[in-house]
DNA sequence: TTTCTTGCAAAACATTTGCAAATCG
DNA sequence: CGATTTGCAAATGTTTTGCAAGAAA
């Protein structure tokens, strides 16, 4: 169970989270995929989703309104969110890795995972902000 | 629409997250009012945690697994959530300005509420990992 | 054969919505 | 009256599950 089987769902699945630049969901995994001709039921969507997030081929967002999204770049970053159009952007600051320490004591918690949860508004929802008011 | 208008169940639902030492969902709390006798619709739970969510009273977190949970305190604060077991406990750590300011610098996003998102091993679960392995 | 994987439909679950009735100012 | 709030039930949308069939080891 250790090696890697990766399925044509697997795959097809992996190849669409990686070409996206968007972060889709696993209702826009599908489209994309019926959109080529490969189409899966959402059962073999889940699985293949959440086996390439437990090996660690891709990463599963939660983004703060309870639908998963699925991003195919591994190296660190983080989101911020626009509360207004829900645009996602990406940046690659990151957060101090003394925070995790600090939490550690405090709770007595092993820390796994630290990640920010950022909300904000775009660019676009800026300027339209300033012509409304 | 400015002053606060704490109907019956407003009220209600504010109490009973203030007495509440965990963060419960909404189902939960619906739950406590009920057992004191109070019983509102699920429209009406809802209603009154977006009217005082709103309008600072309370917090809404969202700890990765799409459900709303609801924290009356108010001080700055983040949370850890374990991944075996659920448990949530609090931490005064916090995020350093800067991150913010940065973020700003990199997306051109205003930002708005940073938070942390953070998972890990309850001391309780990983003494039952130690044991099983 | 034993184990893993897929497909389908139904179920589960949290949350929202439409609308009528009640309440408040 | 006019605006807001509540209750109920149904709808919505995402994710999970049960189970049978298929593929792989």
């Amino acid at each position: 169970m250790r090696a890697l089987n990766l399925t044509e769902p697997r795959r097809a699945v992996l190849e669409v989270v990686r070409q996206a630049h968007d972060h889709p969901t696993a209702a826009e995994i599908m489209e994309r995929l019926a959109a080529r001709g490969q189409r899966y039921a959402y059962a073999t969507i889940y699985n293949s989703l959440r086996y390439l997030t437990e090996h660690g081929l891709i990463r599963e967002l939660n983004l703060g309104n309870g639908i998963s999204r699925y991003d195919g770049r591994l190296e660190s970053h983080q989101h911020i969110v626009c509360v207004r159009c829900g645009a996602i952007a990406e940046t690659l600051v990151d957060v101090p890795p003394e925070i995790a320490r600090r939490m550690e004591g405090e709770t007595g918690y092993r820390v796994n995972q630290v990640s920010l949860h950022v909300t904000g508004l775009c660019p676009a929802c800026q300027a339209q902000e300033s012509v409304i008011r």
